[in-house]
DNA sequence: AAGACGGGGGT
DNA sequence: ACCCCAGTCTT
């Protein structure tokens, strides 16, 4: 015997170290229930993209109470999607996740695939819900990296205040470095990373002063340096803008339960071009559709 | 690589 | 006021 027993690498503390906090601090959060479910796990990060999860949470046991397979929503109409989407934000993903609800009926007789590039297929699934998907409802070993992981990767290993522009070849590269080989503590990994960039390395205000890994971070050994890298670009104000526009016109067309004329549509607002490429935007979209009555929403 | 796309809550 | 949120898609 030539060689010393190796030391734990660094890797392997993280992990052991954030997965044993995983296990006693995580939050109680419904799809991380025993069974929950691959279809309920799907709608949950589909609603999860860009939404809080304290406003998902609701939102989604009513989802799949009226929704419980993936051939529930594909047989409704895609009106009850939006409808039952209002205030999630973003309403485009209503309709995908409907589009998605088909796909999985018509070709994976209603079963939510478990491969990476099957899930990459579907309408609205990108590289981190095709990954979180496969991860956390069928245990397979992916990294998934969402806003969370990758700041908390940019600060424990690379010293970093923020991470880089999103760069998925990259950030999944990252990831899969320090994710731990074994399929069970892969998964938990994966979780763990989130939730430690949800609740404890978050990006306004950390708080190091109960972080688990605090003794192994480097941007807290470097002194926590500023982040020195490009801004982000300053998001554009949404009062006034024309999101927020077509946000009006398509709650008042959910509302109403019948075609809208263009008459009936000036008084949501004021200003006739900014309502005029609303409305078009809506109908590019397919979240709205002209009828001989009016304008309405797609069935 | 950059911009569009909701809407609410924290600081 | 500004920032951030379990991103995805299009140009």
């Amino acid at each position: 015997m030539s060689t010393v027993a190796a030391l734990p690498r660094d890797e392997d503390d993280l992990v052991r170290t954030l997965n044993e906090w995983f296990r006693h601090a995580a939050r109680d959060l419904p799809w991380r229930r025993a069974g929950f479910g691959a279809w309920g796990i799907l709608v949950s990060e589909v609603m999860l993209q860009q939404t809080p999860v304290v406003r998902v949470i609701p939102r989604l046991a009513e989802w799949l109470e009226r929704w419980p397979t993936p051939a529930d929503l594909a047989a409704t109409p895609q009106s009850e999607a939006i409808r039952a989407w209002a205030g999630l934000g973003y309403p485009r993903r209503a309709l995908r996740l409907h589009a998605c609800a088909v796909a999985i009926a018509e070709r994976h007789d209603g079963i939510v695939p478990r491969d990476v590039d099957e899930l990459l297929a579907l309408p609205g699934i990108g590289d981190y819900t095709a990954r979180a998907v496969a991860a956390f409802a069928y245990g397979d070993r992916h990294p998934v990296v969402d806003t969370n992981v990758r700041r908390v990767l940019a600060r424990c290993i690379d010293g970093q205040g923020e991470p880089a522009p999103p760069n998925a070849r990259r950030d999944l590269a990252a990831m899969d470095a320090v994710l731990p080989h074994g399929r069970e503590e892969a998964r938990v990994f994966n979780a763990a990373a989130m939730e430690l960039g949800a609740v404890v390395c978050t990006a306004r205000s950390p708080r190091c002063d109960v972080c688990p890994v605090a003794d192994m971070c480097a941007w807290r050994a470097a002194g926590h340096p500023a982040y020195l890298g490009a801004k982000r670009a300053v998001q554009k104000k949404y009062e006034g803008s024309d999101r927020q526009v077509r946000g009006t016109l398509l709650r008042e067309l959910g509302a109403v339960h019948r075609p809208l004329s263009a008459e009936e549509l000036e008084p949501l607002w004021p200003d006739a071009a900014q309502r005029d490429r609303a409305l078009a935007g809506l109908l590019a979209d397919g979240l709205a559709v002209t009828t001989d009555e009016g304008y309405t929403l797609p069935q």
